[in-house]
RNA sequence: GGAGAAAUGGCAGAGCGGUUGAAUGCGGCAGUCUUGAAAACUGUUUUAGUGAAAGCUAACGGGGGUUCGAAUCCCUCUUUCUCCGCCA
């Protein structure tokens, strides 16, 4: 969520910033000043009050002390009355608190200043291309149709098992997945990353540490049990390791990684769009996450950007870069890249990767600080990107590399495969 | 899963109803000394809210309660440890 010391200091600017996701905020803004205003009289009047009691207590205990218990009953009478009073403020300052934290919820990130107005996916601009059209041989499959032919997934069997959206990966299906997870993994560790496994299951904390709860409670498998939530994606886990710590400058950047299966209930998706590979409840992704100083962030995430490029011309895959306008971006990002690969086959552009600044606005639920030079603690940065979500992934390597006699590998994954070819 | 014990500052560890935000030790930081370092000595060392500041308020695992007053008593949850059971 934003700040209220920049909501406070910088309204104006945050007005505007907001605007650039297409929808005026600017209402909303000042009624969270007003809130505010007013739980902090109330604050200051109940801190007041309580002064008082202490003040009261003290004596009392010094009064006792003297043997002079008369004194000390009367007094002890005036400090029972004021309780009211404090409870009553105790109230209201809960009240107004918990009125404050819910609009505040509702505010999405400030975006950037490099981030478009726009109102949707049509007014994201494409700041890159990489690759060419693939060749593909008249009689080019989806696919769906070539996991099939070649036995690499079978969707009938998760369904089976499990339910639509659950793909069961076959014989050399599997054997890519772990592939691509070692290859994306190995790539991270080269550029610096440190490797976390973390559980795949988290708590209600957790979840609301990185946004994902209140709101989007629906979007996420709930245990209910244990109270249990499986991840939508590694950087729940990764990112909530540092809530309420406060790091050191020396510490910073912390880059991770990790690999961890995604869990999406995707309620309300249907239709050719989520055929096959396309959109699934389980899948895998390798996920990098960075922890940084405000002032590094932006230079970090083209970092980060740069890197999910290397992957992608590594695999060989004809694919775009996108700098979201506003309307389009995620609720908690100031600034967001999203990578598409080309499928061949289906001819249209797949989402592998987005890749993310959210300033301060994790930082800030999470209570993720830093030390900084004078002492003070400040919140940090926090970043992610997908490096990379496989399903998306397969779908293009399978349909751009289709030949007549079976689908090449591309080279960077041979020794990880053990083949080269399917 | 059963039985028992425990949870205090960066760490260790006192306190077990009344100037205790918290003794003491270690660590950290600053200074004295030194050519420099070590040692020794001196000082300092949590965080958040509010305020221009002084100050005030809150926090001893989390939540709730008793009391004029709680780190200290009670309830509850969580976690850790020990023993038993089960298990890859």
């Amino acid at each position: 969520m934003l700040t209220l010391t920049a909501i406070r200091n910088q309204t104006e600017e945050i007005i505007k910033r907001l605007a650039l996701r297409g929808k005026d905020r600017s209402n909303d803004i000042h009624e969270i000043l007003k809130i505010d205003e007013n739980k902090r009289q109330i604050q200051t009047s109940l801190e007041q009050n309580l002064a008082k009691s202490n003040a009261l207590a003290k004596e009392i205990g010094d009064l006792f002390k003297t043997g002079e218990t008369v004194k000390a009953n009367i007094i002890k009478e005036e400090s029972s009355n004021l309780k009211n009073t404090i409870k009553m403020l105790e109230q209201e300052l809960l009240d107004a608190d918990s009125l404050l934290t819910e609009k505040l919820y509702d505010i999405p990130n400030s975006p950037s200043f490099k981030v478009k107005l726009g109102y949707g996916p049509e007014d994201n601009e494409t700041i890159f291309e990489w690759g060419t059209e693939p060749n593909l041989p008249p009689n080019a499959l989806p696919h769906w149709e070539l996991t099939e032919k070649y036995k690499l997934v079978d969707f009938e069997l998760g369904n089976k098992i499990t339910g639509a959206g659950f793909p069961v990966y076959t014989g050399k299906g599997a054997r890519l997945q772990r592939a691509l997870i070692n290859f994306f993994l190995d790539e991270a560790l080269k550029a610096g990353y440190y490797e976390i496994q973390p559980p795949i299951l988290v708590n209600e904390a957790s979840g609301i540490g990185t946004g994902q709860l209140p709101d989007k409670e629906g979007q996420m498998y709930h245990a209910t049990i244990d109270n249990l939530y499986c991840i939508p994606t590694a950087e729940v886990p990764i990112t909530n390791i540092y809530r309420d710590v406060i790091l050191k400058e020396s510490d910073l950047p912390i880059k991770n990684v990790g690999y961890t299966p995604c869990f999406r209930r995707e309620a309300g998706s249907y239709g050719a769009h989520v055929r096959g590979l396309n959109r699934l409840h389980q899948f895998d992704k390798v996920e990098i996450v960075q922890i940084a100083k405000p002032e590094q962030s932006y230079e970090i995430l083209e970092q980060m950007v740069e890197h999910v490029k290397g992957l992608l011309s590594k695999l060989g895959l004809k694919y775009r870069v996108l700098r979201l306008c506003g309307g389009d971006m995620g609720f908690a990002s100031a600034l967001t890249y999203d990578f598409e690969a080309w499928s061949g086959a289906q001819q249209k552009w797949l989402e592998v990767s987005s890749t993310s600044n959210f300033e301060t606005f994790q930082a800030n639920r999470l209570k993720c600080r830093y030390k900084n030079k004078d002492g003070k603690n400040e919140l940090v940065h926090t970043l992610n990107g997908s490096a990379l979500a496989l399903p998306r992934i397969v779908a293009s390597l399978l349909e751009n590399n289709q030949t007549e006699d079976g689908i090449e590998m591309p080279e960077c994954l041979h020794t990880y495969l053990g083949f080269t070819k399917i």
